[in-house]
DNA sequence: GCAAATTCTTGACAAAGTCAAAAATCGGAT
DNA sequence: ATCCGATTTTTGACTTTGTCAAGAATTTGC
């Protein structure tokens, strides 16, 4: 098995209450802000500080249990989806975030970048537009 | 001709010396901050304010003068390049960002989505990996 | 169960940007 | 050329998102 205590231990990380309702808020709240998880796990186990909200969220992003995305316009959002490099489209009028598999493969564009001389490890898309439930309502 | 009063005039929008310094700063130095475009503002012009700065770099974009690009861990950079759909490799180590055509045609990844029920407008890619000062320097 | 290391809490702080109201400037009409 | 209304800029407080640092509490190997 692969519990999220399980996880924890395998990268070196004590397990305590606030990491794991951390990892628990992220799965069931994808895209969801650094203040979304702070009152989903009060609502869980009572109180966490800011502050352990944020050490988790970057220690777990880190070591790979969490993905972090950073749209302009808006704080960053986790998702625990990771190493399947789906990509992102936002909608321009709520800021509704889906996920999207990108039809380009793999490696979307990573071809792009062959005589830019840097060393590129990840190329990061998001697709900008208007969400279903938007455009319903011009 | 299409001097940046002109450009200004044609958008509706006043000529004033505080957007004719933004936008020449914007120019002199792509993928810059609110902040350095302050700075050479001020020495262009003497003064300005920050809250001019940000409204005009908003307004600019917002009409299609200059281009925002909005990097994870960074503040918002500016550039303006503009309608021509090239994309941005940025360096984890140092920050530097520089341009990047994509050779995956003008649309890149815009295929992705059909599936998603979102109008998409805009595929925004950004590069991560690491520049070649950079790498000369383990 | 204990000690050492890690983690959490607390509270101050910082960066980036926005809000609102008053002052200044721009530009078309006289 | 000047004036007036509309737009733009300044000023200064405020918000949001996140970080820093030090001490208290928890976790875990022994």
């Amino acid at each position: 098995m692969s519990s999220s205590a399980h996880q924890l231990r395998e990268r070196g990380l004590q397990v305590t209450a606030q990491r794991l309702a951390v990892l628990r808020a992220v799965a069931g709240q994808p895209h969801c802000t650094a203040e979304e998880v702070t009152e989903a796990v009060r609502g869980e186990i009572g109180v966490i500080s800011r502050q352990a909200v944020y050490d988790s969220l970057n220690l777990l992003v880190q070591k790979g249990l969490l993905r972090r995305i950073q749209p302009a316009g808006s704080s960053a959002l986790y998702e625990d989806r990771v190493n399947d490099n789906h990509h992102h489209v936002i909608c321009r009028r709520c800021g509704e975030t889906a996920d999207i598999d990108c039809a380009v493969g793999a490696a979307p564009c990573l071809n792009a970048s062959l005589d830019s001389g840097f060393r590129i490890d990840e190329a990061e898309v998001i697709y900008w537009g208007v969400c279903p439930g938007c455009l319903g309502q011009p």
